[in-house]
DNA sequence: TGTACATCAGTGAACGCGCGTTCACTGATGTAC
DNA sequence: TGTACATCAGTGAACGCGCGTTCACTGATGTAC
C-alpha cells in the first residue's frame, strides 16, 4: 500500500464522530416528524435539535425527506439469513410466517411506533415507505424463487411475496395498536392463520 | 323557494365552464407529470398548458399535489354496485375476482397508463396513491363484512380485502406491461388463479 | 516528542427558486324590473 | 326588449417562506518527518 493510500484512509475517530452526527440528525428528525409532523418541521428545527448548524444538515442528507429512511435495508438481510433455513415441508407462505415469527423478538416496539408515526405524517414519507416495501418485496420474491429452484422469480413468486409482506404489515399494525406488553410473535402467527383460513374455506 | 335562493343558484353555463377549466388543469398536470416528472413541472407550466393564469390554478386546487387525484372515488362506487350481486356459492376472494373481471371493460388502458406514469413520478404522489388504495380497502372490507352478515369488518375481512386488492393491482401492472391489445379480464382471472393455486398447494 | 503541514467536519451568509397567499382589480355572464 | 345592477371566473402583482446551493472561511484532528 502506498503512502497516498494510507493518507486517504479514513481515521476511525473522525468516522465515529461523523456517524454520531448523522445519527443525531436522523433521530432528531424522527422525533420531530412523529410529534409535530413533517410539514411543520423545518430543517432548522432538526439541525437545532441535533446540535449542529443548518448548513451541516446538507452535508449528511441531500434533502429533507431523505433523513428518515437510512439503513433500513437490514430487514432484508435478516430475512434473507433466516428464510432459507426453514423446513422444506413448509409451504412458501408457511416459511415466510415462520421466518417472521423467528425475527419478531428483534423488533423494538417503541422504536417502530415512533418511526411509523413519523412516516405517516406526510404523503412524501408515505410514498417513500411504499418504495421501501417494494424493495423488500424484491428480496422476498427472489428468496421464494430460490426455494422453488428457480433462477428468476416469476409472477407467482412475486405474488406470494406480496401477500406475505402485506400480511406481515397488518400484523405489525395490530401489534402497535395492542397493549404495550403484547409480544409480536403470536400476533404474526394469528395473522397468518387468518390468511390460511380464508383460503381453506374455498 | 325564496328569491334569494334562486339568486344564489348556480347557473349551468358557468358551472360547465368551471368544470372544463378544472378538467383542463387536471389533464395538463397528468400529461406533464407523466412526460417530464412531477418535480420538474411547475404550476406555471400546468396553468400555461391549460390556458389559464397561474393564479387561477389555486382557485381550483389548493396545492400542486392535489391536482392529480380527483374523482377517483368512482372505483369504489362501481365495485360496491357489482360485488353484492356475485353468486353466494363463490368464496369472498372468488367474488372479488369475478367483480373485477366484470368491471374490467370499463378500464381505459391508455388513460390508466398515463395516470400511473404520472403518479409514479414523485414520492409525494406515490404516497397519495397509497392513501387512495387505503380508502378502497375500507370499501372492499365493508362489502365483505356485509357479505358475511357482519355489521363491522373484522380483521379477517380487512385481510381478505387487502389480498384481493393487492392481487388486482398486480394484474393491472401486468396488463399495462403487456401488448396494447391484451384485454384486462383474462389477466385478472389469471392472477387470481395464481393466488388460489399458491394456497391450494398447502 | 515536537513542529509544520494537510485534511476535513462544521459554519455563516447570501442567494435562487417555486409554492402558496393576499390584495385590488377587470370583464363577462347572469338577474331584476 | 332594454337598462341597471349583481355575481363571479379570471387576472396581475407583490410578498413570505422554506428548501437547497454556492462561496469563503474556521478550527479541530490527523499525518509527515
Amino acid at each position: 500500500m502506498s503512502v497516498v493510500t494510507a493518507r486517504t484512509r479514513t481515521s476511525p475517530l473522525r468516522e465515529d464522530h461523523k456517524a454520531r452526527t448523522r445519527q443525531a440528525l436522523h433521530e432528531a428528525a424522527v422525533k420531530l416528524f412523529a410529534t409535530q409532523g413533517y410539514d411543520t418541521t423545518t430543517i432548522d428545527d432538526i439541525a437545532a435539535r441535533a446540535g449542529v448548524s443548518t448548513r451541516t444538515f446538507f452535508r449528511y442528507f441531500p434533502t429533507k425527506e431523505s433523513v428518515l429512511f437510512i439503513g433500513e435495508r437490514r430487514w432484508g438481510e435478516s430475512f434473507a439469513q433466516v428464510f432459507p433455513q426453514q423446513d422444506a415441508s413448509l409451504t412458501d407462505m408457511g416459511a415466510i410466517g415462520a421466518t417472521l415469527v423467528e425475527l419478531a423478538p428483534r423488533q423494538s416496539r417503541s422504536r417502530l411506533r415512533l418511526y411509523e408515526r413519523a412516516a405517516a405524517s406526510s404523503a412524501i414519507l408515505r410514498g417513500q415507505a411504499r418504495d421501501e416495501t417494494q424493495q423488500e418485496l424484491q428480496v422476498v420474491a427472489a428468496l421464494i424463487a430460490a426455494r422453488r429452484g428457480l433462477g428468476e422469480p416469476d409472477e407467482s413468486c412475486a405474488l406470494v411475496a406480496e401477500v406475505g409482506v402485506v400480511t406481515y404489515k397488518r400484523a405489525l399494525d395490530r401489534w402497535l395498536a395492542s397493549s404495550p406488553d403484547t409480544p409480536l410473535g403470536p400476533v404474526i402467527t394469528d395473522e397468518f392463520d387468518l390468511l390460511a383460513r380464508a383460503f381453506a374455506a374455498s
